[in-house]
DNA sequence: ATTCATTGTGAAGTCAGTTCACTATGTTCT
DNA sequence: AGAACATAGTGAACTGACTTCACAATGAAT
């Protein structure tokens, strides 16, 4: 019935909200939030990028790059250098202290997602990946990055 | 294995993002955002309240109630009225039109559920709330209202 | 050499939300 | 009744994330 769809809805959505908490929560407490986090994984995961590009990635003005680079940068997880062949450019790179901190960051979610799913039945939890995925698949034609 | 966990945790927290942009897309198109929407809710399930009460369930402070009010006062949405017994305090109800909109949110919501669950197979759904039920249940610790 | 496009940043603004100080009213205690 | 204390709401000022607009420097195309 309708009812179980709009049941299932809620407490995805309510799920929703808790994971965002305490997402954020766990951030803050290693000096990040969450548009900063999704910078140092981005260039952990492409390595050096121009902030145009990486403006487009996170789908933020280029100004706001600059600021999340200022912040970054001043907390000493990312640094600029001069693009080889483009004056106008600059890279943005992981220092050591970011690579660890971005290292750090997938061993933090690889500890929630055992926190959060971790005993939940191996049956039901594929079903639940399938279901995730079937959904996910169907919303694929918007935001894709 | 625990990478089934991870694929999972993975897939999750990307659904949570789109559906809070979704959400957000679907309010901001109504005139509202999150939090105000999150008013109007709740004067449509408690009726009339005073403010100081609404802080405490939203759990933001009192002066971001007044803001909030205020706001949702020249949308015409809620209303404030004086306080029976107390002047001090103020009641804050939903006008009919705020009582319209709050329908309308719920109807939407409805829409939203059949819209992103309304095809999957209903054994994976039954399966699928059952899970959202026990990890909501385990954190259920922190933050009921 | 000129014109046009692109990169990054200063200056200023918006929007959600907070803290602090203060007024008006309610409650309690003697 | 009056003093002392608690509570409801709001103005003023601030923080933080993010935007728009204008502009200087550089690059590409004609």
């Amino acid at each position: 019935m309708s009812d179980e769809v709009l049941t299932a809805f809620d407490a995805l959505f309510e799920l929703t909200t808790r994971l965002g908490e305490s997402m954020r929560a766990d951030l803050g407490a290693h000096g990040l939030n969450p548009a900063r986090a999704e910078v140092l994984l981005v260039l952990h995961r492409r390595g050096p990028v121009v902030q145009r590009e990486l403006s487009q990635i996170l789908r933020v003005t280029p100004r706001h790059v600059t600021g999340l680079v200022d912040t970054l940068a001043e907390q000493g997880w990312v640094a600029r250098t001069p693009h080889p062949s483009d004056r106008r450019a600059v890279l943005v790179g992981l220092t050591d202290a970011g690579t660890a901190q971005a290292t750090e960051m997938h061993r933090r979610r690889a500890e929630a997602a055992r926190a959060w799913l971790g005993d939940v039945d191996p049956a039901d939890l594929t079903t639940f990946r399938t279901v995730l995925g079937q959904v996910l698949d169907r919303l694929g034609s918007s935001g894709e990055r």
